[in-house]
Formats: structure tokens, sequence, C-alpha cells
DNA sequence: CGCCTTCTTGAGGGTTCTCAAAGTGGGTGG
DNA sequence: CCACCCACTTTGAGAACCCTCAAGAAGGCG
């Protein structure tokens, strides 16, 4: 699975298996309920699919782009930046996000879209998608759906950085990326693995690198988490749970 | 102009004045190209009114609704609430703004939405909206990229509260609700008044009350604000721009 | 091998919090 | 009309959290 998730669609000429948006189509169903009329319509995209290198910017900040960007592969973050040159990082999108839905009704961009690990990322032309969203009510009102899905993690995480400090951040960080990777079909919510970068994490957190590691060292001290490298596991989820304080309901990771 | 906007669409049948949703309009038009046919469309929705008193909740978080909040007259704020008994408001919405228009594709609300002043405001009818939406494409693109707008606006808030400190970021909610108060045709940017108690600014602002009011202090010594009471009073909006390191972009509040 | 990014560690200082208490004004009921 | 209550504002002292600055260690990559 692993394997296969880093290569998906690549020269795979096979119509019958449109892998490409696959994971993007059981992300939006799992939210909104698609028809297989309208599954097949989404399926039929056949955007091109780029490799990027980390810290590569897919978008730049103030750029006009027409098309939005799936992600396939690896870790994308959207981050606002500062006159000097600080950035801070306001969404983490994992494999099947469309990280910049946001840009179909509104092409400027505000903000940069950042490759954090290296990956393989599907350009959707907004046309095609607007099309579709014209076409089939459904589909735009999924698409509708999961703008508020995404608005919903922002408005949560107002509360995150409000109310918690660097350990509760954390933990409500690696809680959060834990059910959506599972939901991507990347691992198990309560043993996953996250690979970024203690500054890369700073700019997610609102906190400095060096309080990153101090925060690191506290939870790995209580037996929580284990860092290696550039790699994070976390080894006690209810322990992580608690101290974020975390509901999963903010993430509407259901039809309810 | 004030003492109407208390009383819109108070026992006013006359159709050719559709007051009520007037200012909703003009929003969505101010940054979504909307035709007369589909403003008519609009404007012939006639949903109830009410008046509400401050601290009243609109709606309670886990609750089911089947409308939209629109504020008419008075701030609304939207907000997360802790275990604890404690709030973070995550939003806060001037008159012309939908409150909740998220609940349109979301039904169950995972906050609460509580008038902050005195307030009147307009339940709009969730199968209404979703039947201009489908009805009218342009509509529901209009609908679509407000709700885009929103997520903007907590985008920024996210970068405001992670890298401000407590006067940055009373400096930025003056500069933002300047402007929105302006668009919503609600006195000037660099002469408004803002009637919201120190509590419910900590709540905004993610601080403690007592900070709230030590931060006023250093802004009225600054002769930057002044505050009487409940309300406060912007003199120095340039001053007030360069704290914030204020940008209008993020708001939207055009078409480009 | 050398460079570069990332991680680790320490000391001191600033912002904000907590806890506590007094002052102020508006509203309510007697 | 007065007394009271309540919500809100103002003030202070000490502590917690996080930042800044600085510098050394450790691992990749050419």
């Amino acid at each position: 699975m692993g394997r296969k998730a880093h290569q998906p669609g690549r020269s795979r000429v096979c119509p019958h298996v449109p892998a490409k948006l696959a994971a993007f189509i059981d992300r939006l169903g799992l939210r909104s309920p698609l028809s297989q009329e309208e599954r097949a319509a989404l399926a039929a995209l056949d955007p091109p699919v780029s490799e990027r290198r980390a810290r590569w910017d897919l978008v730049r900040p103030g750029e006009r782009v027409d098309y939005a960007c799936l992600v396939i592969a690896g870790i994308v973050g959207r981050a606002e930046q500062f006159a000097d040159g600080r950035r801070q990082t306001t969404a983490v999108h994992v494999p099947g996000d469309m990280a910049d839905l946001h840009s179909v009704p509104v092409p400027r961009a505000a903000w940069a879209i950042t490759a954090l690990t290296d990956c393989t990322i599907c350009e959707v032309p907004h046309g095609q998608l607007r099309e579709l969203a014209t076409r089939y009510p459904a589909i735009g009102a999924a698409f509708w759906r999961d703008t508020v899905a995404d608005a919903s993690v922002y408005s949560k995480w107002i509360s995150v950085l409000s109310r918690h400090d660097a350990r509760g951040r954390m933990a409500h960080l690696l809680c959060e990326l834990g059910l959506r990777m599972e939901a991507a079909g990347l691992g198990r919510a309560d043993d996953f693995e996250l690979r970024l970068t203690q500054d890369q994490l700073s700019e997610v957190l609102g906190v400095t690198p060096v309080h990153v590691y101090r925060t690191f060292r506290a939870l790995r001290d209580a037996g929580v988490i284990a860092t290696e490298r550039r790699s994070i596991r976390v080894l006690e989820r209810p322990a992580l749970e608690r101290i974020a304080e975390f509901d999963p309901a903010y993430l509407l990771l259901g039809r309810d």
C-alpha cells in the first residue's frame, strides 16, 4: 500500500482504474453522498501528475492559479508569509486532500502551498471542477461541504492555539494527523509516523523550533511519543488525547 | 440609518423594498457577480426576524439546525466551548453577515452562535438556500466563495494568534472590524465604535480579561484608541495598522 | 572530506497567567 | 428614591511559559 501510494496513476493509462483521483473521491464520499454517475464523472478527470521535492512552493503567495493541487503522496502545508520572511503554516494536508479547493472560487492565492516532504501532486484545472460542480449539484455540494470541513479545522486550530500551551498543541496536532492519515489509508491513528522537521512543526504550532524540541523531550520523557531524527511515532494515543482534550467531531469524517 | 437598521423589514409588507436581506445580498455582490434575476430570487426570501438580547445563544453546540442566522443588527460570535466551560470565539460577525452559512452543508453545529450585543437576527431556512444554490449556479458559487472568504479570515487569525502578542492581536481585530463595519455601512474604518466587553474580547483574542485591560491601557497611553465603558473608538488607524502589520487582502472585500 | 541542515543544550529575560481584591455603574426591587 | 446586586473594570504581586541569543553535536549529501 505504501509503495503503491507513492506512485499512483504513474503511466497507468488504463481508464478503468483511474487511480489518480481515487483517494480524493473516497474522501469526498466519506462526507457527502455521491452517486455512481457522479463518482464516474470525477474519476474521468485526467489531470497531470508531478513529483516535487520537499520545500518546493507549489503555489507562491499572491500568484493567480487556474488549477487546484490534489495531494497524492507526501505532506503539503498552506502558509502565510510575513514581512520578515517568517511563515505560519495554517493548514496541513495529507494524501487525498485537495490542498487548495479554496482556489476554485478564489483563484488569487493569499498564501503559499508548500511541499513539506517529497510529494506527488496532481494539478486539477479549475475549469473542469467548476463545470462538474455546475452540472452535478451533488458534486458542487460536496465541494462546498469539504470547504466547510476545512473551515471547521481552522476554527478548531484557533481554539487550540489560544487555549493550549505548546504541549497541548503538539498533542492535538498528532491526534488530528493520526486520524486523518488513517482516513487516508496510511496507517492507524494510534500507530503512525510523521516525518516533519522541528522547524516545520514550529511553523504549524506557533512556537520556536527550540521550544518544539523541549516539548518533544517532555512528551518523550512521559513515554507518550518516540522521536527519531525527523520522524515521530505515537506510543500512547489515549494519553495524547487527554493532553489535547481531543474530540474528533470537528474533522467531519462522517456524514452526520 | 442606525435606528432604521434596528427594525428592518418589521411589518413592512411592501414587496418592492425587501429590506431584510438587502445587506446580505450587497455583501455577496461585493465578492461575486450576481444578475438582477439572481438578486431578485434572493430578495424574494421572506424569513422570520427576531430580536435577541446579548448573551443569548442563537445556536447551541451540538444542536442540529435547519436555518442559517443572518445578522441584521448587532454583533454575533461563533464560539467553541471547552470542558471547563471557557469559550474561544473563533469568528465575529457584523450586520450583513450570514453567521453560519457553514450550517447549510453541515447542519450539525460544532460551535455556539452567540449574540455578543443585543441584536436583530433573521433565520433563513436551509432548504430555501439550497434550492437557490442549485437553481442558480451563480448563487451556489457566491455561497461557496463566501465560505472561502470566511476560511480566509480563519487562516489569518491563526497567523495573528501565533505571531502577535496581545497588543498586535487587539490592533488586528480593530483594523479588521473597522473595515468590515465600513463595508456594512456602519461608520468609517478609521472612526468607528465597538461595543464589546473586555471579557468578550478576551475570548476573541485568546488572552485573559485582565490582560485585555492592560493592553487597552497601553494602546490608550499611546493615544491610538480611546475606551469608555464597553465602547472602543479608534483614534489613529495608521498607527494601529502598523502595530497589526495589517493587510486587508484576506478579507476578500472585492472580486479579484 | 567538508558543508549544510537539523537537533540539542544552556542562561537570562519578557510576556502573559493566576490569584486576589477593590472600585464603578446599571438595573431591579422594595 | 434608595439599597442592593451583579457584571464589568481596574489594580497588584508572584509564577509559569516561552522567547532570544548563543553555540556545540549529529547526521545527510555532494
